[in-house]
DNA sequence: ATGGTAGCTAGGCTA
């Protein structure tokens, strides 16, 4: 069965109801995993997707803040939601297709402006999130699934526009990727994104503050795609499509593709 | 060093 796969932080699904359907119209993802939807699940407007035969939706909302869904055209088997850190945001939910694979979507804290968890504690949040991740996986080791999401960490250096500018940074300091490499190495993660273009930069968020993100393209690889090692196999072509960066009030992230023949 | 923009929701928090 094989099946495309996209995530996208869309920073509002209500208010980007009219992307969302654009890219389900152009592009036809089997799945589109969703963060920062902002929104109550049974406020999310599902009628506009079950139209396009995306009739099925596991989510985990709250009223302004995260909240992550899962759509589909293919069944969902709800799986469950953690709450990493225990903050009790949405910030993961996890379903199961039809052919058995599991599909994580996370939606990682951003951590605030300063790297020091003794001055913010929001960065000792993000921290604690991967760490309890990595727990998670070394207790019970994912086996037939995808893991993708905003992980607001851009973890290698041709993941970000200037490596030595934003080494501290929040999303590129080397305690957050350090905890990211445990999270994927724990759970054997391949990132399916870099197997499929393993060579030079690649972002998918622009900041909403940079004028002319697109001639500036101070972008970050925030958003990733991770899968277990017989489910990598089986992927390819992956792509970013920041074209949508560029879209009519667009989210200030770029949806991630990948294709799996399973 | 600072400020730049956006969403939610009505002042400030979060990103």
């Amino acid at each position: 069965m094989p099946f495309t796969l996209a995530t996208w932080n869309i920073n509002s699904v209500r208010l980007r109801e009219p992307l969302v359907i654009d890219l389900l119209k152009a592009e036809a993802p089997d799945v589109l995993c969703l963060q920062e939807c902002k929104s109550p699940v049974d406020k999310i407007p599902r009628e506009g997707f079950a139209a396009l035969g995306y009739e099925h939706l596991v989510a985990r909302g709250q009223k302004g803040y995260n909240g992550v869904a899962i759509l589909s055209k293919l069944p969902l088997e709800e799986v469950g939601a953690e709450d990493f850190a225990g903050l009790g945001h949405a910030r993961h939910v996890a379903a199961r297709l039809p052919n058995g694979v599991v599909i994580h979507n996370h939606y990682v804290p951003a951590g605030g402006d300063i790297p020091d968890r003794e001055k913010n504690e929001k960065f000792g949040q993000k921290l604690d999130y991967l760490t309890d991740m990595t727990k998670a996986f070394e207790a019970d080791r994912p086996k037939d699934a995808i893991l993708v999401g905003d992980l607001n960490i851009a973890p290698r250096e041709d993941d970000v526009w200037s490596h030595k500018q934003l080494l501290k940074i929040v999303s590129h300091t080397p305690i957050e990727v350090e905890h990211l490499t445990a999270a994927q190495e724990a759970g054997d993660w391949v990132d399916v994104t870099r197997k499929d273009i393993p060579e030079g930069p690649l972002y998918s968020w622009w900041s909403y503050r940079s004028p002319d993100w697109d001639k500036a393209d101070k972008g970050r690889r925030l958003d990733h795609v991770w899968a277990t090692p017989d489910v990598a196999r089986a992927a390819s072509g992956s792509r970013i499509l920041r074209d949508v960066r560029g879209w009519e009030k667009p989210s200030d992230h770029a949806p991630v593709f990948a294709h799996f023949d399973l």
